[in-house]
Order: C-alpha cells, then sequence, then structure tokens
RNA sequence: GGGCUCAUGGUUUAGAUUGGUUAGAACGUCGCCUUCACGAGGCGAAGGUCGCCGGUUCAAAUCCGGCUGGGCCCA
C-alpha cells in the first residue's frame, strides 16, 4: 500500500472484478466437507434494468451468500432470470408497434426470446459490477429447456396425483389482456364511482334497485332483499322486469344482501363481482354472459353488442335517464379488483381453464409455514392470513403466446386430456407433432392446448429448478430443501405460497428452512421505486459517483424485512466511513513496514491494548449472531461505530505516540501497538468484507496477505480472537482512561483552551490503581508532562470566591444589602466556607448593631482543591477525580 | 372492515425479548482545533415530558388495556 494513495475505487473494482473472476470464488463444490448452505435466489425479471429496490434487495442477498462462505459453509448461490410472461410479451409489442396477434405465433415468441436475452445481458452487467458472488454455472432462466422440463414434469405429476382439473368455471379474468388470472395477481384499488337508482317494473309495482353496473342488466338473472326487510317481504317469490332489456327475473331472499346499502333491494348479475359469483353458485342461478373475453359487450346486449364495457356503460346510462328509469345518482368509494400488471378492473368470465387444488390444502400449508423459520417472524402472519381467506383454486391456464406450454392434448372423439410422458419432454404441442394416441377410444386425432401455463408454475420451482430436479436426482436430493429463501414482503401470497404448495405436492417437504423477508425502497418522496412510473433511482448513478461498496454499504442498512427510503446523504455517511477505513488502515501499513508479528503471550500486552482487543473479542461474536439472524444492519452499525470510535478516535489516538519513533518508547510497547492495530483492524475487515467486499479486499491484500494465505479476503475464515483475550478487568481500566481523557478534553473546550495545547501536569485520585497501568497512553494522549496518582487524604478543599446570590438577599435585606454585600467582598472566602459547613450559618455584625445570618443557599461558593499548597482545577468522573494545573 | 406493523430531539433512527443511574447515535445547527491517516477530519455544546389516555409496579420509552395517526397486505 503506498503511504500517499488515496482510494481510486474505479481502478480497485475493475481489478477485482476481474480477479475473482479468474479466481472462480463462488462455484459450488457438490464434493466439499463443508456444510451446505444453499440459497433460493429469485430470478430477477428481465426487465432490462435495476433500480435502487432491486439493487438492495439483491445485495441483502449477495451479502447473506459471502456471510456463510466466511462462517465456513459450501454455499450453494445460483443465478437466474425470469423472462416469462405477460410483460414480455407486452415489451415486445411496444417495441414492434403491433399487437401479438398480428404475427404469426412462432414469430412472435423468438422475438420474446430474443428481447429478453438482450435485456437480460445489460443487466447481467450491472449485477457484476455490485458484485453478486453467484455461481453462473448453474444460470437458468425460466423459459429456458430446464425450466420448461421442470413445470411441465410437475403438471404431469400433479395431473396423476389427483390435484388438477379442467373445467368451465367463473374465472377471474383481465379484459386487457384477455386472459384469465389467479387470486394472487388482483390486487384491490379503490376507486370512486356512481351509484346508480334504477326502476325495474314488477308484478308489485316500481321497484327501486341500486346498481354500480347498470351495463350487466342484460346479465341480471335475479333479484335479491333480506328475508328480513319488510319493505320488500311480500315481493319474494314474484318476478321482475330488467329495465331496457326486458327479461324476467325472479325477486329472492338472502342473509346476504345488506338492507342497508342502496335500497335493499340488489341485483344479481353473471358476473358483476365476487358476491355474484357466490350467489350464483349458491341459488344455482342461470348463467347470462354479456362481457366477451375482450371486454367488449356480447350478443346477449343486443344493440349494445361490441361496445367496450365502459361505453356501453355510458350508453346505457344515457338511454336509462331518457326513459327516466334513473331516478337518482350519488357517488361512492368502493373497492374493486384490478388486475396487477394494467389496473384493469378484472372480470369473471367462465371459460375453461386448468386449475390446481389449493382450496383442499389450506390445513397442510398452514403446517408447513410452521416449520420454517420466518426473518422477522410476524411476516408469517401475512402468508397464513392469506392461505386462510383463499376463495379460489390456483387458475394455472393464462391465454399467451410466450410461456411454458402445456404438455397437453385433448382427444377430438371424447374430449380427454392426453398429457405427453416424463421421458419426452419438453414439449410443445402447439409446435410439435407427437404419435400419442387417445387412451380412452384410440383415437389419433388430438387438438393441442393452446394456453400456456401462470408464470407461477414456474417460479414456484426454482429450487427444483436450480437443483436441476430434472436431470440430476442425487445433487437434487443432497441440498433439498434448500436452507434459505429471500422473499420480498408483496408477493408472499404468491411466490412463497406456489412454493411450499409444489414442494408439499412433489416431495411432501418445505421448500427452504428459512424465509427472510426483505423491504421496499422508497424515494425521498415517499414514493414506492417503481421502473415504470418513472420515480426509480438507478444504482449505476451511485456506483459511478461513489463505487460499489457505497452503494451496497448503504443497502447494508435495511432493517430485516423493513422498508428504507433512499437518500443521497445517506450514501455520504457511508462513504466518509469507507473513507476513514481507508486512511487508517494506510497509518497502520505505514508503521507496520515488512514486520509481521508472533503472537506472544498476551497477558504482558499494556492494558490499553487488552481493552481493545477483549472489546473487538465481543464485538466479532455479536456481529456472528447477528449475521445468522440475518441482521445484517446491525453488524453494519457496530462495526462502524467500533471502528470509528473504539479504534480510531479512541485507542489509535491513545496509541499514536507510541508508533513514532523515540527513544522514550520502549520497543516493546511500539509492538505491542502494532501487534493490536493490526489485529484488530484484521478483525474488522473480515467482519466487513461481506458489505464491503472490494475495499477490504484491497487492504487484505496490501497489509495482511502472505504467500500462506488465502487467495482473496472472500476465501478466507471469520477471525479468529483467543477466548482467553476477554479480560473485564482490562476492560474496567481501559473505560476509565477514555472517560478520564475524555473529561479532560472537555475541559480545554469549555475553557477555549487548544486540544493539543501542553497540560503541565495532572494529577490523578482514584480509588482504581490500577490507572497507574495506562498513566502513560493517558499523559500522552493529552499532551500533559506527567502523571501523578496521589493520595485522597492529601487533598484539601478551599473556597476561592464567594459571592452573595442578590435575588435573595437583595429583598430579604432592603437597604441593608448594600453593607452585608461589601462585607463578604472583604472576608476571605475560605472562612466563609469553613463556618457555613462547620456552623451552617456564617454571622455578620452591621454598622446599625444587628446581626444577619446568611445560609448556604444565600451564597454563591466557589470551590477549588488543594495538594501540597497548590490550587489545582479540578474536574470528577466518577468516583475519580484530575486535578490540573492552571 | 380484518390481519400485521410503526409512532423516540429539526430529520433518520438505536434501545423494548430480560422494566432500574444523566434515553445512545448519525445528519443538520452552533463553538473550538490547520494535531505529523483522514478538514469528506477531530474535540465539545445546544436540542427529546420516548404519539395520547389509563392500568400493573417502589420504579415504565420498555409490560398490559384503550385511543389517535401513518404504512403494508388482504376483504
Amino acid at each position: 500500500m503506498s503511504a500517499t494513495g488515496d482510494y481510486d475505487f474505479k481502478e480497485i473494482e475493475e481489478k477485482w472484478i476481474e480477479k475473482w473472476e479468474e479466481m472462480d470464488l463462488y462455484r459450488f463444490d457438490p464434493d466439499s466437507d463443508k456444510e451446505v448452505y444453499s440459497i433460493d435466489t429469485p430470478p430477477r425479471y428481465a426487465s432490462g434494468f435495476l433500480h435502487m429496490g432491486h439493487a438492495k434487495n439483491y445485495l441483502e442477498i449477495e451479502m447473506i451468500a459471502r456471510v456463510r462462505r466466511l462462517l465456513g459453509y459450501e454455499v450453494f448461490f445460483p443465478v437466474g432470470y425470469d423472462d416469462n410472461g405477460l410483460p414480455t410479451e407486452r415489451y415486445v409489442e411496444d417495441e414492434l408497434g403491433m399487437s401479438k396477434r398480428d404475427m404469426a405465433r412462432e414469430q412472435f415468441i423468438k422475438k420474446c426470446r430474443e428481447a429478453a436475452e438482450e435485456l437480460e445481458d445489460s443487466m447481467t452487467e450491472v449485477f457484476t459490477r455490485i458484485g453478486m458472488s453467484w455461481d453462473w454455472s448453474t444460470f437458468y432462466q425460466t423459459i429456458d429447456e430446464r425450466s420448461v422440463k421442470t413445470a411441465q414434469r410437475s403438471f404431469i405429476e400433479l395431473y396423476k396425483d389427483d390435484k388438477l382439473y379442467r373445467d368451465k368455471e367463473p374465472t377471474i379474468w383481465c379484459p386487457h389482456h384477455s386472459t384469465a388470472l389467479a387470486q394472487a395477481e388482483v390486487e384491490e384499488a379503490h376507486r370512486g364511482t356512481v351509484l346508480n337508482y334504477l326502476y325495474f317494473d314488477s308484478e308489485e309495482g316500481k321497484l327501486e334497485i341500486a346498481t354500480t353496473r347498470p351495463e350487466l342488466l342484460p346479465s341480471c338473472v335475479a333479484v335479491f332483499t333480506h328475508p328480513e326487510d319488510e319493505r320488500y317481504k311480500h315481493m319474494v317469490g314474484k318476478k321482475a322486469q330488467v329495465p331496457l332489456f326486458d327479461q324476467e327475473v325472479p325477486i329472492m331472499e338472502s342473509e346476504e344482501v345488506d338492507p342497508e346499502f342502496g335500497t335493499g333491494l340488489v341485483m344479481v348479475c353473471t358476473f358483476g363481482d365476487n358476491t355474484d359469483v357466490d350467489m350464483w353458485k349458491k341459488y344455482d342461478l342461470p348463467l347470462n354472459i354479456s362481457i366477451d373475453e375482450e371486454g367488449r359487450m356480447n350478443e346477449n346486449a343486443g344493440e349494445y353488442q361490441g361496445l367496450k364495457i365502459e361505453e356501453a356503460k355510458e350508453k346505457i346510462i344515457e338511454d336509462l335517464k331518457e326513459k327516466d328509469i334513473i331516478y337518482n345518482q350519488e357517488g361512492l368509494e368502493q373497492n374493486v379488483g384490478v388486475c396487477w400488471r394494467c389496473e384493469t378492473p378484472v372480470e369473471f368470465i367462465p371459460t375453461e381453464q386448468w386449475f390446481v387444488e389449493t382450496l383442499d390444502q389450506k390445513e397442510k400449508m398452514l403446517e408447513l409455514a410452521d416449520e420454517i423459520n420466518w426473518y422477522p417472524d410476524y411476516y408469517k402472519h401475512r402468508y397464513e392470513d392469506w392461505v386462510k381467506n383463499l376463495k379460489w383454486d390456483w387458475c394455472i391456464s393464462r391465454q399467451r403466446y410466450y410461456g411454458v406450454p402445456f404438455p397437453v392434448w385433448y382427444c377430438r372423439e371424447c374430449g380427454k386430456a392426453i398429457l405427453e410422458k416424463v421421458e419426452n419432454l419438453p414439449v410443445d404441442p402447439r409446435t410439435e407433432e407427437r404419435s400419442l394416441s387417445c387412451d380412452e377410444c384410440g383415437s389419433d386425432d388430438l387438438e393441442p392446448e393452446e394456453d400456456v401455463m401462470d408464470t407461477w408454475m414456474t417460479s414456484s420451482m426454482t429450487p427444483q429448478i436450480a437443483l436441476e430436479w430434472a436431470e440430476d436426482e442425487d445433487h437434487f436430493q443432497d441440498n433439498f430443501p434448500m436452507k434459505m429463501r429471500p422473499q420480498s414482503h408483496d408477493i408472499i401470497r404468491t411466490w412463497a405460497f406456489y412454493t411450499i404448495l409444489k414442494s408439499y405436492f412433489h416431495h411432501d417437504s418445505i421448500p427452504w428452512e428459512d424465509v427472510v423477508i426483505s423491504g421496499y425502497v422508497y424515494n425521498k418522496e415517499g414514493e414506492g421505486m417503481s421502473s415504470s412510473k418513472g420515480t426509480g433511482v438507478s444504482p449505476e448513478e451511485i456506483i459511478d459517483e461513489y463505487g460499489v461498496d457505497c452503494l451496497r454499504y448503504w443497502a447494508a442498512g435495511a432493517g430485516t424485512g423493513e422498508d428504507i427510503i433512499y437518500r443521497e446523504k445517506d450514501v455520504i455517511r457511508g462513504q466518509k466511513i469507507l473513507t476513514k477505513l481507508w486512511n487508517a488502515s494506510r497509518l497502520v501499513d505505514m508503521h507496520l513496514d515488512d514486520h509481521r508479528y508472533e503472537e506472544d503471550d498476551l497477558t504482558e500486552l499494556p492494558v490499553i491494548d487488552r481493552w481493545i482487543l477483549s472489546k473487538t473479542k465481543k464485538l466479532i461474536d455479536e456481529c456472528e449472531q447477528h449475521y445468522r439472524d440475518y441482521e445484517i444492519s446491525k453488524v453494519r452499525e457496530k462495526v462502524s461505530n467500533f471502528f470509528k470510535h473504539v479504534y480510531c478516535d479512541n485507542y489509535l489516538e491513545m496509541v499514536k505516540y507510541r508508533l513514532y519513533e523515540s527513544e522514550d518508547v520502549l520497543e516493546e510497547k511500539r509492538n505491542a501497538a502494532l501487534y493490536t492495530l493490526r489485529t484488530t483492524l484484521l478483525a474488522l475487515i473480515k467482519v466487513f468484507s461481506p458489505i464491503i467486499p472490494y475495499m477490504t479486499e484491497e487492504i487484505y491484500h496490501q497489509m495482511f496477505k502472505g504467500p500462506e494465505d488465502e487467495r482473496s479476503i472472500h476465501e478466507s475464515n471469520w477471525p479468529k480472537v483467543k477466548e482467553s483475550i476477554v479480560d473485564e478487568a482490562a476492560e474496567e481500566v481501559g473505560e476509565a482512561a477514555k472517560d478520564i481523557i475524555a473529561e479532560v478534553r472537555k475541559w480545554k473546550s469549555d475553557n477555549g483552551i487548544p486540544l493539543n495545547q501542553d497540560l503541565g501536569k495532572l494529577r490523578i485520585v482514584t480509588p482504581d490503581p490500577r490507572i497507574k497501568r495506562c498513566e502513560e497512553d493517558i499523559a500522552e494522549t493529552l499532551n500533559a508532562h506527567s502523571i501523578r496518582l496521589i493520595d485522597e487524604r492529601d487533598v484539601e478543599e478551599r473556597a476561592v470566591e464567594v459571592k452573595p446570590e442578590y435575588s435573595k438577599l437583595g429583598p430579604k435585606y432592603g437597604d441593608r444589602a448594600k453593607e452585608i454585600f461589601q462585607t463578604i467582598e472583604k472576608v476571605n472566602p475560605d472562612d466563609i466556607y469553613k463556618s457555613l459547613t462547620r456552623k451552617e450559618g456564617f454571622d455578620i455584625d452591621l454598622s446599625d448593631g444587628t446581626r444577619v445570618t446568611l445560609t448556604e443557599d444565600e451564597l454563591k461558593v466557589k470551590k477549588a482543591k488543594v495538594h501540597e499548597g497548590e490550587q489545582l482545577n479540578s474536574l470528577t468522573v466518577g468516583d475519580t477525580i484530575i486535578l490540573i494545573e492552571k
């Protein structure tokens, strides 16, 4: 290390990226004797760019991988991209400026594939730069052969186990994307809407019905009231006539109707919302669909056919108004389910779809969650809450092109589903001919399944894909379940849930032992980072300005599972710590020369040295526990504070005088300081290395690496400091010394004396004689000529000044006060003080012959300590008194 | 509406599991120090009735109950 070198992060980062790659540091060794620590890395969706939210989450995982290597585990840290599904299709459609329906399917899929790979490459570059230490030999994409085989094998096995069914059920549907959705893909949105009050004709005269969706009048199949509602009791069983469309519908009763809402009469349509689906099932109502898969009105809507839902709504309201059927309208705040990708309100449309049986597995899903350690544990409630409230089986069909195809054909004769054999996977029935025939009726007239699977069918199998379940059964068995799943809290209901479900179905096991939840990053306006909304900050901006380690240091600041706000000044704070680490290392290195110090009998070390070594040992133990508990931010805080204050401000300052060549300093004491500085610094950079891998690597190489040592700090082991170094007595004395120094510095500051000004002699009265063992360190640090420990009995207290409390004596004695003040001034202060302490008052005989007695609280007494006749300034720290010459 | 979670100086927060001296730190503010690693530094100061109300206790930021106001997830 050069003594003048500033830290050039660009140069050093580039150097180590290259060297680490040469060393192939992160490759998983299946034959290692070490305990395996495996991470079920989230495959990043190939959007082409990362914002700080992504960077933080991936860096947290990355740091955990480094921590575990440091703690002696063989770490399996796979890498993959999620380039499946809907957003890729949308991206390609936008790029091409045309709809996928306007080109050949195969051509479109090829375009998706190319686009995804291009986007992945640009992301890989950033991931590599920020130091992601994953094993690239494990690389997968959720659309590649391995993933497709895994998802298709899963499908086939679930089918055989009767966990799948195909049915024409009302399905949650996104009219914008023209595809079915799973319950998990629906989000709640608060919307303002209008509640329309309509007249329905009936045998009992006009009915008043309130609805937010008049466009569904053609789908109205019944009118409901609450059984207790006196207003409508008599109408139950009669018929009502739907306005504009004129169909007759029954008037029925149900406990589920809220008599307080609207008029107490509601219409049930197929289907306006979730409740309609429930009512339709419960009361066995007819099906009367008027919205098609693209979100347009169908032939059932008569003259409104072909209009989009919103257009039809407007037109129908207009027509209703014209006929005076609407008699009132009022605003209403309501929550509607919307597609989580495009925020279009979802519809409920019966179409033929594949479903995975999930409702029957609720109990088991809750049991398995208890076998998993959740960090932080309260996030388990989210999962449990979700599972308990599940209302729909998992719909896994998606009406898209780009995705994993179902390995399924249907017999045109009898309709039976024909599945490909596991050994012939992967397969795409849409393009591949297979010589299969129906095992029911023997027909070979088969029709391919055109849909693709829900992206979660693949993503729920990341452990199986990463561990090559489909290819390498041994490797899989050895390492499943995995050790840890990093998980962002917003997709607990999808990713975590589906993965647990699959793992149970296929292996009757939990998929991982630990789930570690990561929080969101918000910008300083408090908005979530979103690439599409333009509220994201790019990590590249930070890297270019401050370097990767600063970014990582910032990322390490978020508590486990907690959200964090991105502020540039927080990055700058990290930069200051890093700069200081570099500079302190430089200073120590300057003095270390080429010497390497043998570890002798540690009890011979000076007390200050044992003080910091003992504290270092405790720090290391605490940090190990925090790391094991996934509390990276606590390690960051503790190591930073220890380094800055204990190492630099306290210890280094206290021993600096020992470092410089001087005849007064014994070689032994100099070596002790060097040994201690070196040992402590090495421990600190090792503990820091998962967070700031570049700078710690550079320091390690410059200062600590001998020919026998590891190639990299990232191949080294957790710092070992002997248990025997823990020394409570040394810690007490060291703290006392530090406090004495702080107190004297404060005194200098209060008295406007420069910190480096000579202090002359210090005399210290202390009940702890062990202070003597570090009197030289104290003296040198304070620029005092010498320190003398003296006996308390030789110190006496003397009053040096007595002033009257004017505000008390003035009002009390009136015109006599002036004489009292003058008298006090003339008397020896110490005489007054003695009188106060011995007689509890000081008497003054006034010229008018009266005697007054002044009490202690009527006088301000300034005292001084006197030692050997010298009057000295005194400071008190605990039981210790420090006397300073004037 | 339900579940979870949070509320501590101007700002961001530690401390709460195990109740107990002056509630710790960082940023910002103010004063001092060009000391030989670092002025992107050091030393020091000011600034908090720990959201509100009540309870338990000798003692509550901490435990219990209620309330208010944020956040997330879900209905």
